[in-house]
DNA sequence: GTCTTACAGTTTACGCTGTCAACCTGGAAT
DNA sequence: ATTCCAGGTTGACAGCGTAAACTGTAAGAC
C-alpha cells in the first residue's frame, strides 16, 4: 500500500495496460480512433512510452490481429469438428466465419480489410499460421492440394465479399439480411462443389 | 506569351489541373499518397487552394470515385449489350467487372475497399446513380425485384471478394490467378441461378 | 556504503496530415 | 475613381507516428 504512483494500476504492466486500452478502443470507436496518443492518455503514460513495448504502431495493431485470428481459429476449428457430410459441415464453418465478421467487425476490419502496403511488413510466418481457418474451407472439399486450394479460396472470398460489404454498409438495406447470409454461403459451398471450368483439366 | 505566371500553365483552371495531379498521384502511388499538399506543390499552388473548388478532400476524392464510377459503368453496360442468353452475358458482365478491379486497382480502392466512416459523407443519390452498373448484376437474373436484388447482391459480393483480396493482395500467389478468376466467376453466376434456400418462399 | 549498469519512463522535437481564418491582389462593374 | 469580388496566399492549429536525448530508480558488484 505505498502511497506513490498515481495514475496507473502498477499491478497490470505497461504493455498489458496498452494492448487493452488499444482493445477497448478498437471495440469501442473503431480502428480509426486508435492513436497511439490517445492510447497513451487512456492509459496514463506518454505515446513514446508504447515503444518501449512496441517496435511500432503497426506492431500493436498485429498484437490485436493475432488475437482476432485467435478467435476466429477457435470458432471455425470447434465447428469443423461437428458431424455432418462435408457440405453441411462446410456450411457451419462459412457461418462461423460470417458470424465472427459481423459480431466483432472492428477486429475483422484490421484483419482482413486494411491497406495492403500496411500489411506488408506483418511477418508472412505469422500471416500464414493466423490464417490457418482459412485452410479448413480447402480441407473441407477433400480434393487433391491444388485444386482444393483453389476451392478453397473461392469460398473465403465469397464471404470476405459478402462481410466486408456488410461491415462497410454498402449492401442495400432494403435486403433481407438474413436471407441474404444464407444463401450466399449456399452459393459459396455451390463454389466449392459444383463442376467449375478448371476442374476437369488442372490436376 | 506574358512573361508572367511561373509555374503553373494558365490555359488549364486550377480546378481541373489538381484533379489532373490527383489523377496522376493516385495512379502512381496510390490512395496513401494523396495529400493536399503533394497535390498542391505538383500542381504549383498553396493546399488551401484546393479548398476554393473543393469542400474538402473527400469532395476530391469523390470526383474520383465518381470517375472510377462512370468507367467501370461504360464498360459494364457495353458488354452487357451483347448477344448470348442471359447466363453468358452474366458471365461476361462479371468478366468486365473483375477486369476493371483488377486493371485500375486504385480506382477499384477508393470505390469500394475505403472505411465506412469515410464514405458516409459520399451524397446518397450519387451513391445510388454511380452504383448503376452493379444493378445490371440483378437486372440479368430475370427474377422478381426482391429476388432478383438478392442473387445481384450475392453475385457482386462474390466477384467483391474476389477482386478486394487479389488487390490487397492477400490470395496465395502459388495459385493459379486466372483459373481463379474463371472458377470464381462461374461460382458467382451460379449463385445467381441456381436453387438457394430463400428462393422458394421469398416471394 | 558507494559506484555502475540497465531499465522504464518522460520531454522535446521533427515532419507530416487536413483545414480554417485572415489577408492580399488583379480585374470587372458601377 | 471606387467598390466589389473571385481566386489566390500566408500563417496557424490540432492531430498524427516516431526518433533522440534525458531522467529517475532499482539491482548488483566491490
Amino acid at each position: 500500500m505505498c502511497p506513490s504512483r498515481p495514475t496507473r494500476d502498477p499491478a497490470t504492466p505497461l504493455r498489458e495496460a496498452i494492448l487493452q486500452e488499444a482493445r477497448t478502443l478498437l471495440e469501442g470507436e473503431g480502428y480509426a480512433a486508435l492513436s497511439t496518443r490517445r492510447i497513451a492518455s487512456a492509459v496514463g503514460c506518454t505515446a513514446t512510452s508504447i515503444y518501449l513495448h512496441f517496435k511500432s504502431k503497426d506492431s500493436l495493431i498485429y498484437a490485436l490481429i493475432d488475437e482476432g485470428f485467435e478467435e476466429l481459429n477457435r470458432r471455425v476449428v470447434e465447428v469443423s469438428k461437428g458431424d455432418g457430410n462435408a457440405l453441411s459441415l462446410l456450411h457451419d464453418v462459412a457461418r462461423a466465419y460470417v458470424d465472427f465478421g459481423l459480431e466483432r467487425p472492428e477486429y475483422y476490419e484490421i484483419m482482413f480489410m486494411l491497406r495492403a502496403e500496411q500489411m506488408e511488413r506483418y511477418p508472412v510466418d505469422a500471416y500464414r499460421r493466423a490464417r490457418r481457418s482459412l485452410d479448413v474451407f480447402a480441407e473441407l472439399t477433400a480434393l487433391p492440394a491444388q485444386e482444393a486450394a483453389r476451392r478453397g479460396a473461392i469460398v473465403w472470398s465469397t464471404l470476405h465479399g459478402l462481410v466486408s460489404l456488410l461491415i462497410a454498409q454498402r449492401i442495400d438495406i432494403s435486403l433481407d439480411r438474413e436471407a441474404l447470409i444464407e444463401d450466399s454461403i449456399h452459393s459459396a459451398c455451390l463454389g466449392a462443389f459444383a463442376a467449375l471450368p478448371s476442374g476437369a483439366n488442372s490436376a
